[in-house]
Order: structure tokens, then sequence, then C-alpha cells
DNA sequence: TTTTCTTTTTGAACATTGTTCAAAAATAAG
DNA sequence: CTTATTTTTGAACAATGTTCAAAAAGAAAA
């Protein structure tokens, strides 16, 4: 009886077609703007069978937010590659910036949408796995950068926190137009150069 | 006949009064948990009331944005008297940190919150002059420490706004608790030193 | 004071949101 | 074909931002 087999397949077909559905008017629209009966029209189910397959709202960020570290870390995982350290870490930081920008919705779920509890308690528990191994990666980058002799003098958790508020700030605001305020015409490369030259002297 | 200008007394009074009581209740319990109804409760005046002092949500929005810019710039100002440039910038820093721990709502608002279209207009006027000056502050600071001789290399502007996404980047990230996947006790208090000691050999 | 006019305040009412749940429709098993 | 199970539905609820005609309060005029 392959019959609940296919039930499963089905089953766990329609809940991707959701998070897909929820994932394209997120990138359309904005987290903010989009509405479970917008998500239940873009793929033509009612507003009870979304909710069948999440348990609210969040379920549905939940699910998304970890497909964007997903996602990330797949992208940081073809870096391993780059074997000079300091060139793998400006590699990072090029492939973090890339992503937020080309995708700032998701971008904002993963970083800055204030984190219902259920996720904050996701977090302590092993299941923000996603998150913390994209952090450990930069971590390890920076660990190899101090192993062959740069950033004598610094702590390297703290440096590897410390380079990811750089990269996660310009990405922030940026997206967030807070940084329109500056003259510059392109904020984030424009600071990203001199990101990369002060990388270079230390 | 000095009653119209005892009446506009009065009328600004009531203004600060639902201000303050939104101040308040963002700061308790975070902008997005915070309702019209709810401030209308707290100053003990009724909905439509609220709704005549101001526009609609987002007008409160922008008055308490547009006041924390101007706390954050006093705070600023006060280091006008800190002679030496680079003592200068470290203290900017400082103070900036301190702003967004202690205001964590207030800081989301200035910088996270997603601007409604009513604010990014306001930006792009002359309106949003609290904003620009607070960034005017750093980039003065940064131009005056290059006049001295450090930070040579840099474009200053863009330096400027790269030391403003770390120093808030460390911020945003501990506020949104993206900070906890550190194995850091205080992450931006420790990202901070290692942020000293890079801008101490620039 | 009493009457008229103006200003301020009110809260019922509307549209839209997330969410629930009993019932209907579809499917599988006997 | 009948019964049992699973899946889907959408009406209904509470809470939100917002509007607006009407009530209440206050000022001016008589």
């Amino acid at each position: 009886m392959g019959v609940s087999e296919r039930k499963a397949r089905e089953k766990e077909d329609l809940r991707n077609l959701i998070l897909d559905g929820a994932m394209a008017l997120f990138a359309e629209k904005g987290v903010a703007n989009v509405t479970i009966r917008n998500i239940a029209d873009a793929v033509e189910y009612s507003i009870g069978t979304v909710y069948v397959y999440f348990k609210d709202k969040n379920a549905i960020l939940h699910a998304l937010h970890t497909k964007g570290f997903s996602e990330l870390r797949s992208r940081f995982q073809v870096l391993q590659h780059v074997s000079d350290p300091k060139e793998r870490l400006k590699a990072v930081g090029r492939v973090y910036v890339d992503f937020a920008l080309e995708n700032p919705n998701m971008y904002e779920l993963m970083f800055t949408v204030e984190a219902p509890l259920d996720f904050v308690e996701a977090w302590s528990k092993d299941e923000w796995d996603e998150g913390r191994a994209t952090f450990g990666f930069v971590r390890d980058v920076v660990r190899a950068c101090m192993e062959v002799g740069h950033f004598q003098g610094h702590q390297p958790e703290a440096l590897a926190f410390l380079i990811w508020s750089t990269v996660h700030g310009m990405c922030s605001l940026a997206i967030s137009r807070r940084a329109k305020v500056t003259h510059l015409d392109n904020p984030v490369a424009q600071a990203h150069e001199e990101f990369l030259k002060i990388i270079d002297v230390l």
C-alpha cells in the first residue's frame, strides 16, 4: 500500500507550495505587507488549509527564515576552496553583502524581524543550528586568519562578531533606507571598499 | 483676549501628553505591540481624540522618531569639547552604543522600523535635518581625524558611513537578539573593544 | 442669565487582520 | 455501495487602524 507514502509526498508538496508562494510574496511586497489571505490566494487554497500546514503566521516566517540560512550557508560553503584565509574572509563579506542586497526582504526576515517568542526559544535550543553554523563559518575564517599571523592582539570570537556587525550594519542601513543620509552614490559599495582596506592592513 | 493663546498652549500640552504616553508604552512593550487604543487609555482620552492630534499612527512614530534624533544629537553635542579628534570619535561611539542599549525600542524606531512612505519622503526633503545632522556629526569627526593625519588613504564620507555601520551593526544585532549565536558573554562590549583597537592603529 | 456659535471630545461603526472550528467535500477502506 | 478517514472549506470571532456624525464643553453675544 503505497497510498500513505503518496499522501505524505502530496502533503510535503503542498507545504512547499505554500512556502514558495509566501516567499515570492514576501520578496515582492515585504514581510510586513503579506497576509495569510494573500498567501492562500496565491496558492489557490483556502485560508483554513494554510492553517493545516502551518500552526500560525510565525511558523511560516520560521520556515522561510531557516530556508534563508540554508541558502546563505550553502553560498558560504562554496568558498571553502579559497585557500588563503584572508581572501576567504573577504569573499565571505562579498557573498554576504550580495545576498543581502539581492534578497532584502529575506535578509530582513533573517536578521532584523522582531523575533516572536517561539523564535527566540528555538535559538536557545539546537534548532537554530543553521544560524549558528553561518556565524560559525565567519568565526572559522577569522581563526584561520589568525593562525597565519593576521589580526594579532585581537580576540577571535569578538573580532568575528565585529566583522559580522560591520557588514551587517552596512546592509541593514541600506535596506532600511537610512544610508540615504550620506552623500554617497552607493553607500554599501563605497563603505565596503574602505572595509577591505582596513582588513588588508590588520 | 489671551484665550486663543491659552487654547493653543493646552493643545500643545495634550499633544505632548499623547506623545509621552506613546513613548512610555513603546519603551515598555516595543513599537509593534502598542495600539492606538493603548495610547488613548494611557492618557485617558478617547481614540478619536488621538486622531485629532495625529493624522495616523505613522504621525506618532514620526514625531517620536524626530524626538529620538534630537536626544541623540544633543548627547553628541556635549562631546564637542573633547579636543582630540580621535578621542572624540571614540566618545561618539560610546555614546551611540549607550543610547542604543539604553533605549532599544527607540533605537529600533529610529534605525530599523520599516519606513512608511511618508517617512521616506520626509527624508528626501529638508524635514529630516535631525537625522542628517546626527550623521553629520560623525562625518565631521572623521574629517577632523583626517586633518590631523589619521585614516590616511581613506575616503572620509565612506569611512564615516563604515564606522556608523560597524557601531550600528553591533547594536542592531544585539537588540534583535541575533548576537546570541556568538559565544560571547557581552557581544557588544567585547566587539566594541576590538573596534577601539582597530581605530587606534589607523 | 440665556441663547447662539465654535471647538473639543466621543465612541459606534467599518474594513482588514490573524485565527478557529464545525461542517462539507474528497478520498480510501471494507 | 457503504462506511470511515482525511482534506478542505469559509463563516465567524477578536483585535487592529481609521472615520465621522453627533454629543459635550466652552466662548461669545444677547
